[in-house]
DNA sequence: CGCATAAATTTGCATATGCAAGTATTTCGT
DNA sequence: ACGAAATACTTGCATATGCAAATTTATGCG
């Protein structure tokens, strides 16, 4: 027999046969642009975009908490989160104060912001519901599951 | 026996059991954050950013098209397209004329473009080998499967 | 105590993103 | 040929994103 590539992956079970194809970076982005557009059509009702509705979620579940934890919590850089709760306090959904040490905020949900995030959560769950729906639940799970890992 | 819930895909193989907990579109955001950060660590010396690196090569592998057609195939709306492509026309790699329809734009990579995309797809590909070894292969490849039916 | 460092955020800068409305052209119907 | 409707982009507006530098406050050290 001629030369054989070596097949480093040849006992896995499914598409592990060779190098992933593609830029994950890529696949990622236009997955995410498309999801997002996605969420923004069922939530817009409710005044807030879909990373406005992503990061109220995280205030009100999160409870008062300073804003670094928060940013590491989301995985957001600290100077975006700043920038992104600005909408949501203009909104009067959210409250930042000094917290002990004076260097930090403490970011909370207002009871307005609790209230809006509860009435959105209605738009969210259809709009994942409807998700899916189109993409199939196995499916659904399985890619939560691989994005876990990241 | 009593009532009980009617499983839709209760022979469906794997974590198909019920439904997907969490939101899909804020896992792909942050992994797509995640990522994308990763990326632009190794390809920022071309002076490309990562957004900008997919999207001159793009423009390279589809030749010269339309500015219609490249966002569809980008899955970009018309509008960030047009504005994405300002700062690689500053850069002198990508040249947009008008085409045989006058309302229409016909992108095309520049010399320099073409060539910058190819060193800058060095860097691209230590990111994608760096990325396959943290996350493992398998992971990888079953990740770009799940997200290029989206 | 007073100063050099460290820590927690915020700003400056550049880009990314999409919807709605606006502009330039082409097509179509009469 | 003329005007209405459709097309292909571009602009206005609001937000999202991250790195580097600046700011504010806390800590540690001599």
């Amino acid at each position: 027999m001629p030369t054989r590539k070596a097949h480093p992956a040849a006992d896995t079970p499914l598409a592990a046969q060779q190098t992933p194809s593609g830029c994950t970076n890529l696949k990622l982005k236009q997955a995410s642009r498309l999801v997002a557009r996605h969420y923004d059509a069922h939530v817009a009702p409710s005044g807030l975009r879909h990373q406005q509705y992503s990061l109220l979620s995280g205030v009100v579940k999160l409870g008062p908490l300073r804003a670094g934890e928060l940013a590491t919590a989301l995985r957001l850089d600290a100077s975006t989160l700043t920038r992104n709760l600005q909408p949501l306090i203009d909104k009067g959904l959210v409250d930042v104060q000094v917290g002990d040490d004076a260097r930090s905020r403490v970011v909370s949900a207002t009871p307005a912001g609790t209230a809006l995030r509860q009435q959105a959560q209605k738009a969210w769950k259809r709009a994942q519901v409807s998700l899916n729906d189109k993409l199939g639940v196995p499916r659904v799970a399985a890619l939560h599951a691989m994005l876990d890992v990241c």
